[in-house]
DNA sequence: GTTCTCACA
DNA sequence: TGTGAGAA
């Protein structure tokens, strides 16, 4: 980011289009990797696989998603409550992403 | 480095 | 619900 981009909001656009590997979702979130796919399985997030290679990779939406879902079920929901919370969640913000792209 | 399954608590 | 270990 060069200073003269210093501006007090975020790039919506690199932010949509990152996309790191469970390894660095597990660093970021805190979320052992077997958590990770554990919540794959169930279907609360969802993971994109590359064609070239089987190693799955997490877009920032899922980021956030893990991290939501995290944040509720510390907080003594469970992981269905959480993830229908969480989906409903990432629906506005779809949405304000959305705007925002199509703004620019 | 990643993935999967089996089994346990 | 979340984790361990071994194997590919």
């Amino acid at each position: 980011m060069t200073q003269d981009e210093n501006q007090t909001y975020y790039d919506f656009d690199l932010l949509s289009k990152l996309v790191v590997g469970i390894g660095e979702v597990s660093e970021i979130t805190g979320v052992p990797t077997r958590k990770i796919r554990y919540w794959e399985d169930k279907g609360i997030v969802c993971s994109v696989q590359e064609a070239d290679g089987s190693t799955r990779r997490y877009d920032y939406l899922n980021i956030k998603k893990i991290v939501l879902v995290q944040e509720l079920v510390e907080d003594g929901y469970t992981l269905d409550a959480a993830a229908k919370k969480v989906e409903d969640r990432m629906k506005n913000i779809n949405d304000i992403f959305q705007k925002m792209s199509e703004k620019k």
